[in-house]
DNA sequence: GTCTATATGGCGATAGAC
DNA sequence: GTCTATCGCCATATAGAC
């Protein structure tokens, strides 16, 4: 792509992509100057720029990139064909090793979507994402799973919200219910990834004394 | 605080803070322009200046606002004295009618907060909400509500993730599981009241059973 | 209190030397 | 490919007339 005559460090487009997610994410997309970004990459201003146009081609370039990555946990737990609680203990699993490592992540995507919707159906083409038949194969799977006369979706948005919430409202709860304190929290955080699949199978039993 | 010579439109400062609030909520503290802000005021962009000084001090007037009126109904559940299911019911019943008469609120408090973390300490003080003594009610009381041995914070963070993942995520979840249907969406949404409540229902029954 | 006109600064973007 | 210098815009903010 970039194959120019002069000696080009490798690597810098990805480190650049680096630096720029890092900054995106903790300042968010107006609150990043490229300055920050290039501060961040260890690089001159102007070479942003060269690589990739402008800021908002580089910020497209990031957000796709954090999405693909954000994205597949949550279709994978629709498109697997696993028994329910199985599905939903690898999910809560995916999802804690992602956020531990990303934990802006979600609150970074949701912004840039709820600020910019149109872009959406686009991104979603883009990615091969087809929500006709994610949808299908999800109301089969689900609807006999465990949950009958329930929407599957429930338990979907029941999950994500589970496990996004103490990441999205991390610095509030934290000071509300741990008195700030991290490691607390931290603690509370690994105790959730056996806890939520636990609490699924609970509210399952649950329902089948209900019968 | 405004009495001055001339005749002031009565209201006018809280209609600019409403204002304010709409085009901060949609747009984002930095995407907001002060002219966003006056003409959706109807008024002169000068004027805001005049009522606020400045954008900051607008801003932080209208996040105090915002904030004021998402953050009892949280606390509410916290501190009341009835059984652990009622709790739930109210506050899923309190943050549906709140989310449905603002949905941005949300995104736009946790960006806000997450972008800005220091000031959260600062806000709740002003605001009177002292987190050690709130805990510590939460804790006892909680703790012999229902769910014993289990800490209690993971059942506010469940419910609070539960009720608020449909709303923070919507434009991604309506278009990927409901192809962007709004209609479908908002009978998604009212089931969920009934349906949270319930499940947590189920969850306590079945862990009764456990024993 | 409300308006017009203007100052100021920051940031994205490009030109052009090397 | 990388840098310096510079242009031009837009948004905040203020001065000052009415």
């Amino acid at each position: 792509m970039h194959e120019n005559q002069h000696s080009m460090e490798p690597g810098a487009e990805r480190r650049i992509l680096e630096a720029a997610a890092k900054v995106f994410m903790m300042k968010g997309k107006l609150g990043a100057s490229m300055q920050d970004i290039a501060d961040e990459a260890g690089i001159n201003r102007t070479l942003l720029h060269y690589y990739f146009r402008n800021k908002d081609k580089l910020f497209d370039k990031v957000f796709e990139k954090l999405f693909a990555r954000a994205l597949p946990a949550m279709l994978g737990i629709m498109s697997s064909n696993r028994p329910l609680l199985e599905r939903i203990e690898r999910f809560v699993e995916a999802y804690t090793i992602l956020l531990r490592e990303n934990p802006y992540l979600p609150v970074f995507i949701f912004q840039e979507i709820s600020l910019n919707p149109e872009r959406l159906a686009g991104t979603l083409r883009e990615m091969g994402i087809n929500p006709e038949q994610t949808l299908l194969g999800l109301r089969a799977e689900l609807e006999q799973a465990g949950m009958r006369g329930t929407d599957p979706r429930h338990i979907l948005a029941s999950m994500m919200g589970m496990v996004l919430f103490p990441y999205i409202g991390r610095p509030l709860f934290q000071t509300i219910a741990f008195r700030g304190e991290e490691e607390a929290y931290e603690k509370f955080l690994s105790e959730r990834t056996k806890l939520i699949p636990q609490f699924f199978k609970l509210a399952l039993a649950g329902a089948a004394i209900q019968k």
